[in-house]
DNA sequence: TTCGAACCGTACCGTACGGTACGGCAAGAC
DNA sequence: GTCTTGCCGTACCGTACGGTACGGTTCGAA
């Protein structure tokens, strides 16, 4: 019996991630010219297995992008010592990670991909996406900033406007210039400005929802 | 001769707005599933003015894209008594109408239009979407931050940052849940809240960049 | 009235691609 | 050995759609 990755209730022999590797690899570097044809070729396997495996077109897309979403995995940040200089660097540690992720290539094939697929009255893989995305970041990054409120070091009334600021203030314009393929974004220009617009993401946070600020 | 209106340095006649009317009404219901023969048919015309008028189907996107985001106008905003008032009533003003636009239904498609011609090394139509949705915000915003600057109402160092901070923090993560076709965000359910949200983003924005504010 | 330009409607072609069928082969069961 | 299972490779089918061709109609000009 093979080993199996278990990812999102759905397991995957070694074999069909070979051919899910192959599947994104071809949505990376050819667009969304995902054809059947490509993957079974890539992937050196039949048409038939495809389909045997997956279903149909839409199911490989969608087990490729749950696949590959599942994988990125914030880490985990340590709750017990909430100092202030553990919470600032906990903050950091999430924008960055956000920042990272949405630079990515993979990323950004992945979201164009799902937008795409949101454009044919087919939200799924819009849901996978936003699931690991997004809303992963927010699921972990909540109860870090309700903590920090409870220890008295930020203020806030609601929770989820904090988090919608810090994505805000995070990501800013980035995300849907990449997605719109911006030339003036390169990849590695982002990437050498990731800690600079870190930093600043973070001083701006804790500038409005700091203890010591002076909002309301 | 036929009236004519001017649009990015390009005509069209009213018969061929028509058929452009009818491309991007069957791009907003019908998602990406534009075809010629749709268009032709909802436009009552043949194909072989299609082609004739628009080259191919790309010409077609290109034109229906760009004909409707050079629409999007943004109100001039009046420089001449620059008081800290009317200061913030500009910027608010911004705020709401880059809300507004973002969430349009017809900014989502062409938005998703554009993400999905990207996937394809084509980044023409992002390009015009980008041109006329952020940068012509970014192009009128800027002069009234510097001049806000100027009068000593605003703080910073980089109109260009401070420009990006103000996308963030108005947009958010809307326009990506937008995109990937968040079912939580209804077109109502966000409408609703953009007189709040445009408070708040102005309000953080005043507490980041405002005179008095307490940031170097 | 005749001519020509513009355009509509429709039929048509070529191709790309999703999906299916089938022959062959390797590996394990027995 | 033979049988079964699972898979590869390839050939094949149907259809949707981009693009072209062409006959017919309207309309303005001379």
């Amino acid at each position: 019996m093979p080993v199996t990755i278990k990812v999102n209730e759905e397991t995957f022999t070694p074999r069909q991630q070979a051919v899910l590797t192959a599947a994104l690899d071809l949505l990376v570097e050819n667009g969304d010219g995902l054809t059947m044809t490509a993957v079974a070729r890539r992937a050196s396997c039949s048409k038939e297995t495809l389909y045997k495996w997956f279903g149909d077109r839409d199911g490989l897309l969608t087990a490729t992008v749950q696949w590959q979403a599942a994988k990125v995995r914030m880490p985990v940040v340590d709750r017990s010592h909430l100092n202030a200089k553990a919470l600032r660097l906990s903050i950091e540690q999430f924008a960055r990670d956000l920042l990272t992720v949405i630079v990515g290539e993979v990323s950004v094939t992945l979201n164009r991909t799902a937008v795409t697929h949101a454009a044919q009255e087919k939200d799924s893989l819009g849901t996978i996406v936003l699931e690991n995305g997004p809303l992963a970041i927010r699921r972990r990054l909540k109860p870090i900033l309700e903590a920090g409120r409870d220890a008295r070091l930020l203020r806030f009334d609601s929770s989820e406007d904090a988090y919608r600021t810090f994505f805000g203030l995070v990501v800013r314009d980035v995300q849907i210039r990449l997605l719109l393929g911006d030339k003036s974004l390169t990849q590695s220009n982002v990437e050498a400005n990731i800690e600079a617009d870190v930093k600043a993401a973070t001083d701006q946070f804790f500038a409005l929802y700091g203890a010591k600020a002076n909002n309301p």
